[in-house]
DNA sequence: CTTGAACATGACACGTGCGTCAAGTAATTT
DNA sequence: AAATTACTTGACGCACGTGTCATGTTCAAG
């Protein structure tokens, strides 16, 4: 056990595990389509080792348990959480800015639609898996975007709306088409959403945050 | 076999099946909480027998499987989906239409959680128990209402969105609170998401959706 | 009160999913 | 080249979840 624990410790630490490195890379990436599809419970530890080219026995030679290779799923996925939300800097101008926003957030969703849809899985399950700190980097960045339009609002550069809610409202949107993609086409008439289709919903979430949609009477 | 089912109908067309009644109700009602708690793989029928009150075979005495009560499941929410739409008339002046509707589908997503997240959940698994009769219920119903933006549009009472884009953004911010609430209540730092959360995310969202947020520079 | 159907229940059969083990092969180090 | 460690593998045990069955029990009707 210690042993063991010592020679993880030395291979991290060490330039050596190539094989290691390649293999969990396969088994991960297994793992988020089969969670991403099935969720936690639908999906058997047999299949993520078919999809991944490995014998089951040396999934767990890499994993102790499923849970485990479903945290590392996680862990992952928190690291890019806050990518697109660079965009989000007091030196642009909001209008720019949120529109690059939205196009990133789109873009991410056409792209790693399988990510996403793990993601918001676990949400949706109250985020069972996701522990205090990984809560707490949601948190920290959301607040630290917030000040942003905050300060944004005390230039006169946008209308006073809560900043958060706003974020929760692109968020929402744009995850939307790759979550519940499905439907998205469904409505649209499609067999699978298009490149088109993506950017038809940017020009149109852009337009309405910037400017809404109805005049006032 | 025959027997049964002609009992079945005798039973459906008469007035009888009082405890038959009360009995599905209380399974569905268990179950829905449970599938959007844990997914259809994570529920066990013995859970939905013990939340429900019933020994477990007799579960299985009303369905067959647990994949019947699962659509059992479905079949009820798809009947309620369009509701909210009813605001959606083209009599209405756009603005306060599109506010009672986003109004209504809040409520929904607050009195509701529970179903809307099974409902999510079923989506995000690309509606895989959907059939198509439903699935092309869900299509006509937005064809409809997409129909009177589209009327109001070309008054000049809106700007000239693209309708079905318009009810994803829509549809998605205010889903949003009840199917990832956990993530919006640590956005705002709360423990759980309060009546005075949900006025908040009405205001910002009818703010930005009739007016946007950003002054043309 | 009797009869037959609807309903309720505990015990059980069967499949299968998680995780282990012992024994092997390849790669590194000394 | 030997020894030590990293990796790979097939077979297996155990637990548990689904769905069944045979046997009661309640209920509605003649």
């Amino acid at each position: 056990m210690a042993k063991t624990k010592q020679a993880d410790a030395a291979r991290e630490a060490a330039a050596a595990p190539r094989i290691r490195a390649r293999n969990e890379e396969k088994i991960l990436r297994a793992a988020v389509g089969l969670f991403a599809d099935k969720s936690f419970h639908g999906t058997h530890v047999k299949e993520i080792a078919k999809v991944s080219g490995l014998p089951k026995t040396n999934v767990y030679y890499y994993f102790p348990t499923k849970e485990s290779i479903y945290a590392a799923v996680i862990e992952r996925l928190i690291e890019g959480w806050d990518r697109a939300f660079e965009h989000i800097v007091p030196e642009r101008e909001p209008r720019e800015a949120i529109t690059a926003y939205i196009r990133a957030k789109l873009e991410y969703s056409r792209r790693h639609a399988t990510e996403s849809r793990f993601f918001a899985n676990e949400i949706l399950r109250g985020a069972q898996f996701l522990d205090r700190r990984q809560r707490q980097h949601i948190r920290e960045v959301t607040d630290q975007r917030a000040h942003v339009v905050e300060e944004w609002i005390r230039r006169g550069q946008m209308a006073p709306v809560d900043p958060r809610h706003f974020f929760i409202m692109l968020w929402s949107a744009t995850q939307f088409y790759a979550d519940f993609g499905m439907l998205a086409a469904d409505v649209l008439g499609r067999r699978r959403l298009t490149g088109k289709d993506f950017d038809a919903a940017a020009e149109t979430m852009t337009g309405i945050v910037l400017d809404g949609c109805c005049a006032r009477p």
